[in-house]
Order: structure tokens, then sequence, then C-alpha cells
DNA sequence: TTTTGTGCAAAGGCTTTGCACTTTC
DNA sequence: GAAAGTGCAAAGCCTTTGCACAAAA
């Protein structure tokens, strides 16, 4: 689980911030999670740091985030996730009813990137990009469920 | 602005709910600004009905989405943007500088949607996508301001 | 008349903020 | 030693909930 480990010391210099224990020990936690809420995070940073209090999680993510040392993308209602840099860009797949996050190399994106560049001009941040669905699991069960029709579902849901 | 408005009153009834000023207020406010969150919804549903109250403007978004009168997608950190489903289903873009908030068919994300649905079997929610990164404008400004280079921007943006 | 919906006000949950103290550089 | 970061606790926001009253079917 505690991998290749990045040295946070250095990449915090080198963005102008000071590296902390904190700094160091959510960088290292979201590292391992991939992705994760405050919560989540704030959770394993207490693990081995229980007095990391919660405002402090708050705000070294926002430095991070503002510093370009993590990323966040809007996977659920309330809070965002972040995912760490240090991994392949990628886009996440939400399930809408399980609750699943899996990912997929940017390269899925890409004709909808340039598509849209070239109609609109808007550049797409596609690290950023939650796509919002169902899973092949929940797919089948609903498929089982729903009608006797072999397999393929229809595409295209909405919600 | 008041344009073609659709029956509400049968709408409602024809999804089991019933029909009162309030909900037909939120529905006619929502099909007129095509997308909105629950506070520029509750401020616009208020100028006519000052006495609606924001429990009511949730409860009735809840309700209304469950039903299918409307729907949701996250654009903005906090709070779901709301649209009718009277519109055209289509893809939003968020412009993470301004806030810009644009539209596009879901025909641009349909290849993302085959690819992922024949790669993971995942079935992708095209009315629900929201797609950031940086608009022409934005674009525009931060290119000049950056550099002397002609006009293209770097693609793929990471926040 | 029964059932569903609304208003009001209180409760909740998550995030931010102020301030004194600690740590880094 | 100065500047930046942290902990704690309080303050803020947005959203949800309970309950009595009002409106719809």
């Amino acid at each position: 689980m505690t991998g290749a480990r990045p040295d946070w010391d250095a990449r915090l210099r080198s963005v102008g911030l000071r590296s902390t224990a904190q700094r160091r020990a959510v960088l290292q936690a979201l590292f391992e999670a991939r992705h994760a809420t405050v919560d989540e995070l704030a959770a394993e940073v207490q693990r081995t740091m229980p007095d990391v209090s919660l405002s402090t999680i708050y705000r070294t993510l926002e430095a991070l985030d503002e510093a370009g040392l993590v990323t966040h993308a809007h996977l659920h209602h309330g809070s965002p996730t972040y995912h760490s840099v240090d991994e392949e860009p990628h886009v996440h797949l939400v399930c809408t009813q399980c609750g699943f996050i899996g990912q997929q190399p940017i390269a899925v994106a890409a004709s909808l990137a340039s598509e849209l560049r070239a109609s609109t001009g808007f550049v797409v941040d596609v690290s950023h990009l939650a796509v919002h669905g169902l899973c092949a699991t929940c797919l089948e069960t609903d498929g089982a469920r729903r009608a006797g029709s072999t397999d393929a579902p229809v595409a295209l849901s909405q919600t």
C-alpha cells in the first residue's frame, strides 16, 4: 500500500509552499487513495496524525489545489473529490446508482474535446471531467429486473 | 420573455403530482431560465409570489426531479443546476474562469458514450454531463496575456 | 373529507474564519 | 526573528425536517 513515494518535500518547495508534516501527510494519503473526498482524506491522515484538524485539511487542499499539486472534480453532490496529479490524467465515471467510481484514460474524451474546441472554441479540462451514468453491474441488474430482452440496455439514459 | 407555455397543470397530474401554484411557478420559471440553481429559481419565483418559502422550492424541485419533469446537473461546487426537460437534452459547458454556462447538443458526446459503453459497459447519462474548461473568450484573454504566440492555445488544460 | 402540499422556524451538516500558538525558513 | 501554517472554537451557509395549517382532488 505504501509504494514509491514522491518527494513531497521538494514538490512543496518547488511551488513556494512550506513543507509541513500535515501537508506531506495529505499528499501521501491522496497519492495512495488515488481519489478521495475531504472527509475520507481527513480520516486517513488522522489515522497516523490524530491531531490534524479538519480546517487544516481544508486549507491544505485549497493550497495544494491552487498550487497545482492536486486536482479535484465534482463527482458527488456536495463535496469535491480530490486526486493526485501524479496519476495519469483521467476521466471519472460515476455510477449514479451504486456510487461506483471508475477511471478511464482521457483519450476517450479526445473527440469530445476536439469537437467542442472546433465548434465553440471551448477548451475542455479533461481531467476534471465527471461522467455520470450507470455502471455495467447496475445496468445488468436493472436490465434483468426490467425486461426479458436478452441483454443490451438502452443507451443514453436520463438519470 | 413569457413565450409558449406548456400545460404545467396537465404535466403535473400526468405524473401523479398535485397541481399547485407554487409548482407551476417553479416549472415556468425554470422553463424561462432554461437552467438555474435553487436560489436563482427562488428569486425568480418570489418575484411574483413573495410568500413561497425556500423549503417549498427545495421540496418542489426534489419532487419534480423525481417525477422526471426537471433534471439537474452539477455544474458548480455546491449546488445542482436544474433544467427543464422541455429543452433538447444537452451537454453543459462550464467555464471555470468566468462561470459562463453553455450548451451543446448531446451529439458531441456520442463518441464518448459509445466508446465508454464498448470498453467498460458504462452507459453515460449524457444530459447530466458537465464539461468544465475555458470558454473562447477567457481563452483569448489568457492567451493574449500569457504569450505572443499567434492564437491557438494549448488543448486539454488542467485547471 | 381525505390526502398532499406549504410556511415557518428550528435543527443539521459541512465549510470557513478569527485568533493565539507553533513551525518553517 | 519573520513569515507561514496549524489547532481550536465559533460563526456561516445551505439544506433538511417537524409540525400545524391550507389547498387540491
